[in-house]
DNA sequence: GCCGTTTTCGGCCCGACTGTTTTCAGTCG
């Protein structure tokens, strides 16, 4: 994808006209880079199909930026990029996650210490040379040598089920404090993002003071970005920033939509209040000085004259019109799926037996399970071979025929995650995946095929007659390893001329299928699966996860099949 | 530079906190 490298040229064509206070022209830039980046068709294939005109489709892109990506298109430089940063030859990249060093701040260090890059800030900062500088002191000195130390150690995103567990413990902790009415987690942890930049917690209170008092002091903050009446900001020792608001109760809803963002769907919001006459902020919606909204969410977007919008779907992707026609989605509720469809057990790389594993599915309200061990194709895991997996079925009968002695009525169904091999034929022999109760298909090997030779393979699998679901489509795992390279238009458009189901997965750091993938699938009609992939029994308690990941795609239970009894689940597979 | 349920021209979101200042610019969300 060009994408990411045209959107980056773009956001800092904005961050270089801040800069020179250019009125307007930032934001336009900087909106124009958000479009190219959530668009999930490459700018090439975008220009190929219908040149300037195609491009100025894009959201926020008009004339003049369509003609600056055609530019790149064809020579691979911005010129008017390549003449501001010219003017100021600063790594703008290197900067990017440094707290408090803005467009304006990087000017100035450039002209006055020739700062280009984090190097160069680092070195000025330890000689004492920002300190001297007119508008800087000891403290921006201090906070410039925090931050670089701070971006040296950490990437600065955090995978949301790897840090929800210490935002829940600080949600209690401030819950119980005296006078404190209520805790709510708003920004990108509410709207359930695969990962988070930062934490954002409302706070209703009587008293505001000993809140943040309190909040500033835990034991795992290392640093107080902020420490005000209404609003705190501290870094945690795992690097991640978590930010508290104290609103009056009277705001709360106006306060939890504006912190729970995105950024861009409030800012809509804010326009669409300015054409009725009115303003929005986080202390409600006025009409001059009189508050006409607020107490609610609700009651904000009703009197916007839309319904009421999940925060899941908070992403300026159509929400609002759809919100104005009352077409929004019905989501899958969360706690709603009946079943697990990929879960691995000690037979290969899971750490508890096809019993525990199907005891805690049981516990955890399910209905079913199926057990999907890995293939001998993966070595390092004991994958199954045809002569194992038979046995495998044995016990699993044994098991189930042991749970309905006990009453229990669950079903443990035969599964395998077979193996796609490099030509997109199966790791195990038809035979055996025609036995099979439910066949996955991953891909864990050559994950750096070219684009069409790995879209190839997996639409091949999807061919096979017995593949009823492509596990992990995309590969990914979140902080450690990019998506292999395929076509995931093309995939879908396979998915459902083959009647294959596209996997969600809900183990945190895979999150496979992205939200727009997922969307995708919705309009394609392509049904989905939500799976745990858990190896243990602890994570079966995941998949609220990849339901998550679901609603943000605007997914319903309509479209996930193990939302669904399992006789017609069944009935849905190949 | 973009965009249109008021607009093809004239608008463009808003408030808290910090660090430097004696009233505010810059940054952030």
């Amino acid at each position: 994808m060009v994408n990411d490298e045209i959107a980056r040229l773009l956001r800092e064509i904005a961050i270089y006209l801040e800069m020179d206070d250019v009125p307007f022209r930032p934001r336009a830039y900087e909106k124009a880079s958000e479009g190219v980046l959530g668009s999930d068709e490459d700018m090439k294939e975008v220009y190929a199909r219908g040149g300037l005109k195609a491009l100025e489709q894009v959201p926020a892109v008009g004339v003049s930026i369509a003609e600056k990506i055609e530019e790149f298109l064809k020579t691979g430089r911005i010129a008017y990029h390549d003449e501001l940063k010219k003017k100021v030859p600063v790594e703008l990249g290197e900067f990017a996650g440094i707290e408090g060093i803005g467009p304006k701040t990087l000017k100035t260090l450039y002209q006055k210490l020739k700062v280009r890059n984090l190097a160069d800030l680092e070195k000025a900062a330890q000689q004492g040379k920002i300190k001297k500088l007119p508008g800087f002191g000891p403290k921006s000195e201090e906070n410039i040598l925090q931050g670089i130390a701070f971006v040296r150690r950490s990437g600065g995103r955090f995978v949301l089920g790897q840090v929800m567990p210490e935002i829940e413990l600080i949600r209690e902790r401030l819950g119980v404090l005296a006078g404190v009415e209520s805790v709510t987690v708003a920004g990108s942890v509410r709207r359930r993002k695969d990962t988070v930049g930062d934490a954002d917690l409302l706070v209703i209170a009587k008293k505001p003071k000993p809140v943040m008092d309190y909040f500033v002091a835990m034991p795992e903050v290392v640093q107080v970005h902020a420490h005000g009446e209404t609003k705190s900001s501290v870094k945690l020792k795992n690097g991640m920033d978590v930010d508290v608001r104290i609103v009056p109760k009277e705001s709360y809803g106006a306060a939890l939509n504006y912190f729970t963002g995105s950024k861009d769907h409030n800012v809509a919001l804010r326009e669409l209040a300015i054409k009725k006459g009115w303003k929005l902020n986080e202390y409600g919606l006025f009409a001059g000085t009189k508050r006409i909204a607020g107490k609610t969410e609700d009651e904000v977007y009703r009197k916007l004259g839309l319904r009421y919008i999940e925060p899941e779907l908070r992403e300026m992707t159509g929400e609002l019109e759809a919100a104005r026609k009352n077409a929004l989605p019905d989501l899958i509720p969360y706690g709603s799926l009946r079943g697990d469809l990929q879960v691995q057990t000690d037979w290969t790389d899971g750490d508890a037996s096809i019993e525990e594993m199907a005891q805690t599915a049981i516990k955890a309200g399910l209905d079913y399970i199926v057990i999907t061990d890995h293939t001998k194709r993966l070595a390092m895991t004991h994958g199954l071979d045809a002569k194992r997996i038979k046995q495998q079925w044995a016990e699993i009968d044994r098991v189930n025929a042991a749970l309905k002695k006990k009453g229990k009525k669950f079903t443990i169904l035969k599964g395998t995650e077979c193996d796609i091999l490099k030509d997109g034929t199966m790791d195990l022999p038809d035979e055996i995946l025609a036995q099979c109760d439910v066949v996955g298909g991953s891909v864990h090997s050559l994950f750096n095929l070219p684009e069409k030779e790995q879209t190839a393979r997996i639409m091949r699998a999807m061919s096979n007659p017995h593949v009823d679901i492509i596990f992990h489509p995309t590969g990914r795992v979140l902080n450690k390893r990019e998506a292999y390279a395929v076509n995931m238009p093309e995939l879908i458009r396979h998915a459902k001329k083959t009647g294959t189901v596209l996997e969600i997965d809900a183990y945190p750091d895979r999150a496979d299928l992205k939200a727009e993938h997922i969307r995708l699938c919705v309009e394609a009609g392509v049904k989905m699966s939500i799976d745990s992939d858990a190896h243990a029994p602890a994570h079966i308690q995941f998949l609220d996860y990849g339901v998550a990941q679901a609603r943000r795609g605007w997914a319903g239970k309509k479209d996930i099949i193990n939302a669904w009894p399992l006789e017609k689940m069944l009935k849905m597979l190949k």
